[in-house]
DNA sequence: GTATTGGTGGCAATCGATTGCCAGGGAGTT
DNA sequence: AACTCCCTGGCAATCGATTGCCACCAATAC
């Protein structure tokens, strides 16, 4: 009956607390064991460290009063926490949605959850909110922030955080990271838009300061020259965001100063949005006059009008695969080689794209 | 020379530790104090408590170490966890990403972080994510998801924590919520309409199980009314879900069956970007043949093509107004009244409405 | 000169789970 | 019969910060 004299006693002392969630001790009474008994019985990886028998009484009695160990408690003794950080740059940018829902998926299957910190491309910002990150003791981080200079990284890594970087081409090949074929993507569109009999093709894009806007740049380039293309013909413009209204001004300029363009590769979906616009106000209807491809294939570009012709990158796939990626790492104990995970991309078709006009 | 003992000691049994962040003992080594001391000198609501130069000398330490506490080991002690579980339908729809950064917005401003749990509109995944959220004691929830039948809400009051409603009439007032008033924002959607001309409007929508539809579907009838319109020309069509493609399905065959329709009122902006491509698909273009409204105003609405004429509802108003609610209540020990705040729409007037066709 | 008061800071318990170490007992061996 | 070995489970320290209680000291009052 020391259960009941226990639970007098604190019943006394915090009146509250007997109203709050068992604890080990609770279970380890009701059991008629020790704590330490019970949490070594509750353990799956110390199967057989203790009898069957009292294995299943404390089992029984855990289930009996709906015991679910404190992870605070669980964590201070043990740190891990079973939290990732997850660093974004804006979620309300449509592909990052499904990035997180892959990440918290995969995290979820393994108990992990994720704190997803929204830094809105604002560097003030993404330093206070990771800094609010690192307070909270996560396990482990992922970060798709795209910023070419990497102080958020270098603030984790030299925290010794494991870090998985996400859809961003880092100097350092020690750290692990997935992210999708960029260059096949891109080779992919401009075939097709070669294909189409195009000549004059504009990329529009973003600063060049972010990993990808370089990477799709690049490619623009050697693609086309792969494909036989003018490189004359082509034309390279960055904007100073990768949004819609940035890319709306830059192709409303581009398309003034040439008008022989016929097909514009636009930085990302986006973007794309910004070009329809200024299509539109030029006077050149899309696909008629002018072809326009997207970058991602973010939710609900299908039901654009007309539906964007888009590089589809695996966004569900790419958060699932840096959550397994992480989770190998942290299991690894840090000491698994650094992966890096290329992901195959696609050009989906649509009706934003057709032949150049005669 | 406490302090070195205590190092060399540490160091022997956990060499690892050394090199880990400093604790309140490091502190209150190297200031000359006992950790409580310390402790207490760092915790600006206790002001006054330590005199002024051995808090100084503290802080002085601390500064020097560059310690933050522990926030595991102050939530064991403390039972307070700053993190603030959100519940959230479905990430991937535009609406929720401005309001979970109002939300993380006013909580950042006082030190606590958002733990989004997205449930995608998956009851099972709810429940799911919901007991991850409360084994990891959040200490309190905003809750955005919408079914009507209120299990999760049921399952967090019935644990009595503090919860907040954001958008999302209730049943029970006696819990504070957020949300935005529906019937004045149908109630100026329909004035314009019937204003241009129109008298034949249709609304199409989603389950009747949603709150949000339910209030919109019967303001939109008490509008009309009020407006004089004939409530015998007012269609009203319930799809299985608020998305782009049942809304596509649903004005199809409302168009088919009454040709007469000149406007649509969507559930929201994904039904109406649903009713553009039906409106196509039947041969009224939009908004010469047939005007479309759309309800939320969330981001890009702006460039879609005819811009989006919607009613605007104060997305991240609404998460910071809910954040602060919840603050206050957890303020005052949640013994303060069950404020219901309702805030203010409008109606966004873009290209997608004119007059009816002649 | 003694008593009271108030201010300051130290002591140790506490939150709840985990885990290294050890003791006790049963089984098996010589 | 005695000894060893292993299996099981208990004990208590530990993670780091907080806080109720108490002791000590100085200053003021009587």
């Amino acid at each position: 009956m020391l259960r009941i004299i226990v639970a007098i006693d604190r019943h006394n002392q915090y009146p509250q607390l007997m109203a709050g969630r068992p604890t080990i001790r609770d279970v380890a009474e009701l059991a008629g064991v020790h704590p330490g008994t019970a949490s070594r019985a509750l353990d799956p990886r110390l199967e057989g460290r203790i009898s069957a028998p009292t294995a299943e009484r404390v089992r029984l009695a855990a289930r009996r009063l709906g015991y679910v160990a404190d992870p605070v408690a669980r964590q201070l003794r043990v740190r891990r926490s079973a939290v990732i950080g997850v660093i974004v740059p804006d979620l309300a940018n449509p592909v990052f949605p499904p990035v997180v829902q892959g990440i918290e998926d995969a995290l979820a299957e393994a108990g992990y959850v994720a704190l997803v910190a929204n830094t809105g491309n604002d560097p003030g910002r993404e330093r206070d909110r990771v800094t609010a990150l690192q307070g909270r003791r996560c396990d482990g981080y992922i970060v798709a922030s795209a910023t070419l200079d990497g102080t958020t990284i270098g603030r984790l890594t030299a925290a010794a955080e494991p870090v998985v970087l996400v859809n961003r081409e880092t100097g350092d090949p020690g750290l692990p990271a997935v992210s999708s074929d960029d260059r096949a993507g891109v080779q992919a569109a401009m075939a097709h838009l070669a294909g189409l009999g195009h000549r004059v093709i504009a990329h529009i894009t973003g600063p060049p300061n972010l990993s990808v806007v370089r990477t799709r740049a690049e490619a623009f380039r050697s693609s086309a020259e792969r494909l036989g293309l003018d490189p004359g013909l082509l034309v390279l413009r960055h904007g100073p965001a990768l949004t819609a209204s940035c890319a709306q001004e830059a192709a409303l300029a581009v398309l003034a100063e040439v008008p022989a363009i016929t097909a514009i590769l636009a930085g990302n979906d986006l973007m794309a949005l910004g070009c329809y616009a200024a299509a539109q106000q030029a006077g050149r209807p899309c696909p008629a006059s002018l072809s326009i491809v997207g970058y991602n294939d973010m939710p609900f570009v299908e039901w654009w009008r007309p539906a964007l012709t888009t590089v589809r990158i695996p966004q569900y796939e790419i958060g699932q695969e840096a959550a397994r990626l992480l989770l190998e790492q942290l299991g690894s104990g840090g000491h698994g080689p650094a992966k890096q995970i290329l992901l195959p991309t696609s050009l989906t078709l649509r009706s934003s794209t057709g032949p150049p006009p005669a």
